[in-house]
DNA sequence: AGCACGCCGACT
DNA sequence: GTCGGCGTGCTC
């Protein structure tokens, strides 16, 4: 007899799935989303089971060697959605369905388990038996009085240390049926202890907008049908609040919630927010901090239904959720959404997608809505939701523009920090407010500038900026290739020379420690921040007023909420409008509103001083005057000629090898490729010098696609997909919808 | 991805 | 003559 055919998507970046035998002891248990082991050429791999074909050309199956976690299996869901993002970023479906799955579960390590014991009989027995015993066996009665004031189940070591008894007894007890022992997944909570110092916050009514924007979504919750709600509510408008009530009604009618997050402000605080907002339910905590054995855990509980409320960062928008009603992007603008390694998905856009497949609203939530969806609520794709004024009785803090020089970049740190600047961080430590100090790390690209009047060099054709390389002592587009000569003089201010510039963070933690001695510094940055502990120490201690500043990278910007800090200085505010990326002036703004928006949460109106050497630039300019409409105007101005999303589509393709030769014609070859099979309306442009040109010894170039739809672009990669294959000697990276250039 | 097959240069 | 470089192709 023909035994059943399971196709299966294989964990290789290969475009197809294969088909295999099921064997006959496998037949009854094997089912769709079922995870394998198989044999594939000549060694084993693993793939996921995706349907039964009824039949199959190909002349010999192997057999599937085994399922693997039998317990856990895709359902029809997640695997249509793993599906549309293996299509739609080009990556291989066994792949992205590898990545759905926590590491800790994907390397098949058994769970850690823990030996619980209990009583197993009633209290009055246990204790009429304990005297009966007690002359000849005390050890064995004590025991029993323990059980029967506290019958467990309780950790099998507690027991052990609590009484205290040993593993002998314990076995006789067990042996007489006094007790029962039961093996439980051990499932250490995240965030079960350290998180009583921060501040508990009071829910206080919501203001009038607030009232409309809760009431939106919950009648979007109610007709449970998919809808993109864009929440776009100014720093301290109550965001947060609206989520809480929203999840509150969905837990409530039995559904459950997906809240996610991007990673550096998935912090103790955000988790403890939720616990207090929703008392009654069971929250689980997915990101990379956590160690194995509790994200297994976590994701157990979610997989099992038992978490009523999942709070993650990117790779959370693939959680297991059993009846999921609400999925929630918080900071939806965050390009940490993406990721940059394959499977190159957006969260936020697969969060819209699966919103899409299970008819349930999405809501993205930013104070900077991106301006993809910023457009989006304009054309209508998505309903835009307002909160325009701070929820609570705060002003918005004072921002003001101070222009930098060039003594910025003086090398004894002197220029870090402005008269300005320097004049209220004096009179901070003296009041003993708090402060945030910003700098951005990246800052050490090579651009050039006028070090009088901050002229930076840029291609007339990508309007970015273009970068300097030392080599061929030119000037060149990252975009277009383009390449210009190094004008002797800034073509503004007639300046000789200009300057390639970058400035680090750690000297600037140095510098200030030597200006300031009296201040209590501390650093938050990923250099220093390594492990969960360090970052909830850190953050715990400027709660309590360990520090009086801290200084830091992006870490800063988000989710925290200090009462006492009434100062924030960005150092450099504009490092991003010089890098060869269209999106700078959309970064810029985003951080400066996001930083502006920590100063000034508690009784002290904030004060927030922007070092610049822009301080004519609409995104500082609005940014400082919390206009995201007129930076919004300006910005969608500037990319509609160039086609740039959201007026446009993206697709990136990095090439990279070790051998600059090889690549060169590669690239060359792809490049006409694309061309030949580009449709009207289709851009290639490149090969270009990646932005970094090289990283480990491995010299990278890359192609830009560009078109007014999504279609035409994923027509031209599906036509050219055997040339975007990686060779021996190059790698090929296609990245859909790129958030970052470099 | 891995691993085999297969075709051209310098070596015991 | 062979060893081994890597370019190409296949894996149910």
């Amino acid at each position: 007899m023909i035994s059943r055919i399971a196709e299966i998507a294989v964990n290789a970046p290969l475009s197809r799935s294969f088909h295999y035998e099921v064997p006959s002891d496998l037949e009854a248990r094997l089912e769709r989303g079922h995870r394998v082991l198989i044999p594939f050429g000549p060694r084993l791999t693993t793939g996921v089971c995706v349907g039964f074909p009824e039949t199959s050309d190909v002349p010999r199956l192997k057999p599937i060697r085994r399922i693997l976690h039998p317990d856990c299996r895709f359902d029809d869901h997640l695997l249509e959605l793993t599906r549309w993002i293996a299509d739609y970023y080009r990556a291989n479906w066994g792949e992205v369905l590898e990545a759905a799955l926590p590491p800790s579960i994907r390397s098949g390590r058994p769970e850690r388990t823990v030996k619980r014991i209990a009583a197993q009989r009633p209290a009055e027995l246990l204790r009429i038996e304990a005297d009966r015993i007690r002359q000849r066996a005390p050890a064995r009665a004590r025991a029993l009085e323990f059980f029967a004031a506290s019958p467990g189940p309780r950790p099998r070591a507690d027991v052990i240390a609590g009484i205290p008894t040993t593993a002998e007894v314990l076995r006789r007890l067990l042996g007489d049926g006094w007790i029962r022992e039961e093996e439980r997944q051990d499932r250490p909570d995240p965030f079960g202890d350290g998180l009583s110092c921060f501040e508990t916050r009071v829910e206080h009514e919501l203001n009038e907008h607030q009232v409309r924007a809760l009431e939106i979504l919950r009648r979007a919750r109610e007709a449970r049908a998919f809808r993109a709600i864009l929440l776009h509510g100014i720093t301290g408008s109550g965001k947060t609040e609206i989520y809480l009530r929203v999840l509150r009604d969905v837990l409530e009618a039995g559904g459950r919630g997906l809240v996610l997050v991007p990673e550096i402000s998935l912090t103790p605080q955000t988790v403890m927010r939720f616990r207090q907002g929703l008392p009654a339910a069971s929250i689980a905590v997915l990101h990379s901090m956590l160690s194995p054995a509790e994200r297994t855990g976590q994701w157990r509980e979610i997989q099992e239904g038992k978490a009523r409320l999942v709070i993650g960062a990117r790779s959370a928008v693939f959680a297991p959720i059993p009846d999921l009603r609400l999925i929630i992007v918080d900071e939806e603008h965050e390009s940490s959404y993406k990721q940059e390694s394959s499977p190159r998905y957006h969260a936020r856009d697969v969060a819209v997608v699966r919103g899409r497949m299970l008819s349930i609203p999405v809501v993205l939530g930013s104070a900077t809505p991106s301006l993809e969806s910023t457009h989006n609520a304009r054309n209508g794709k998505y309903e835009l939701v307002e909160l325009p004024s701070r929820a609570t009785p705060h002003d918005l803090p004072a921002v003001v523009i101070s222009p930098l020089d060039g003594s910025f970049y003086r090398s004894d740190g002197s220029g870090l920090v402005t008269d300005q600047l320097d004049y209220l961080i004096r009179r901070q430590l003296q009041d003993r407010e708090q402060m945030l100090i910003y700098l951005n790390r990246r800052g050490f690209a090579t651009y050039l500038h006028c070090v009088r009047c901050g002229f930076v060099m840029k291609c007339d054709q990508c309007d970015v900026t273009l970068t300097f390389h030392r080599g061929e002592n030119i000037a060149r587009c990252h975009y277009c290739g383009l390449g210009r000569e190094i004008p002797a003089a800034c073509p503004e201010c007639l300046m000789p020379g200009p300057r390639k510039s970058g400035v680090g963070t750690e000297r600037v933690f140095d510098a200030l420690k030597k200006r300031y001695p009296e201040a209590r510094i501390a650093r938050l940055d990923r250099d220093v921040i390594t492990t969960h502990r360090k970052l909830r120490t850190t953050l715990a201690g400027f709660a309590r007023g360990d520090y009086d500043m801290l200084v830091g990278t992006q870490m800063l910007a988000k989710g925290h909420d200090f009462p006492r800090v009434s100062l924030v200085g960005i150092l450099l505010a504009d490092t991003g409008l010089s890098f060869p990326d269209f999106r700078a002036a959309e970064r810029t703004f985003q951080l400066i509103t996001q930083m502006a928006g920590r100063a000034g949460r508690g009784a002290k109106r904030g004060r927030v001083i922007v070092q610049t050497f822009f301080p004519d630039h609409y995104a500082v300019r609005c940014a400082a005057s919390a206009d995201y409409r007129g930076f919004c105007n300006q910005e969608l101005e500037r990319r509609r000629p160039l086609g740039y999303p959201p007026f446009g589509r993206l697709v990136k393709i990095v090439l990279a090898s070790e051998d600059e030769e090889k690549l060169k014609k590669e690239a060359a070859r792809i490049g006409r490729r694309l061309r030949e099979s580009a449709a009207e309306g289709c851009q290639v442009l490149g090969p270009a010098p990646s932005p970094i040109a090289k990283i480990q010894n491995r010299h990278r170039k890359q192609i830009l696609l560009k078109a007014k739809k999504a279609a035409p672009l994923q027509a031209l990669l599906r036509a050219c997909e055997k040339d975007l294959a990686s060779r021996r000697s190059v790698d090929v990276a296609v990245d859909v919808d790129p958030q970052s250039m470099m």
